[in-house]
DNA sequence: CGCCAGATTGACT
DNA sequence: GTCAATCTGGCGG
């Protein structure tokens, strides 16, 4: 996984996310968790997006492709990553994962943030260069993806922009 | 500083 | 199915 991964259109690399898998380092040991379902958001032209206003969260969208923006909303984290170049507001959220090697939750964004001891603290550290959080290609990549609206958002562009394995039971709704 | 909406979750009718 | 807990960040005063 390099910079060139993250530096493309957010619902690209939203796609190309799905079967890789997340590592999360806690003392020495990983915890690895197949990424089953993300939505893209885009900039100040996607009213869903919280690039629409003006703050941190959209500084953050505008940074480093690879960056991690932790959002929090409703007494949950959301962990997304940023994508597209600097200066281009855009990042992909991750909305459900299966647990490879571990027990927990994952069929939700609030729920696989738990799972993962992710918070705050992560916000604005780079996936590609941070020991704690990090991507990596898992062997086969023989699935279907399956494409709807965005869950939870009130005003929704006009393309289906949420993207998930067919028939993968982690996945937060069908 | 107070108000309010929100990319959620879980408990309950 | 409905609904409220709970908190962060943006924005107005």
């Amino acid at each position: 996984m390099d910079k060139n991964f993250f530096n493309r259109e957010a619902d690209v690399v939203a796609r190309d996310l799905l079967g890789r898998v997340i590592v999360r380092n806690i003392e020495g040991k990983e915890l690895k968790a197949k990424i089953v379902e993300t939505e893209a958001y885009f900039d100040e032209n996607d009213p869903a997006s919280r690039a629409c206003q003006n703050g941190d969260l959209r500084e953050t969208m505008m940074m480093e492709p690879g960056t991690i923006l932790v959002y929090g909303v409703h007494n949950n984290w959301l962990i997304n990553f940023v994508t597209g170049n600097i200066g281009k507001a855009s990042a992909v959220l991750i909305r459900a994962i299966e647990p490879l090697n571990f027990e927990g939750k994952g069929n939700g964004p609030g729920l696989l943030t738990k799972s993962l001891e992710i918070d705050k603290i992560y916000h604005k550290k780079n996936v590609l260069d941070n020991g704690k959080i990090k991507i990596e290609s898992y062997g086969d990549n023989l699935f279907e993806i399956s494409k709807s609206f965005r869950i939870g958002v009130t005003k929704d562009l006009e393309t289906p922009m949420r993207f998930y394995i067919q028939d993968n039971k982690f996945v937060s709704r069908k």
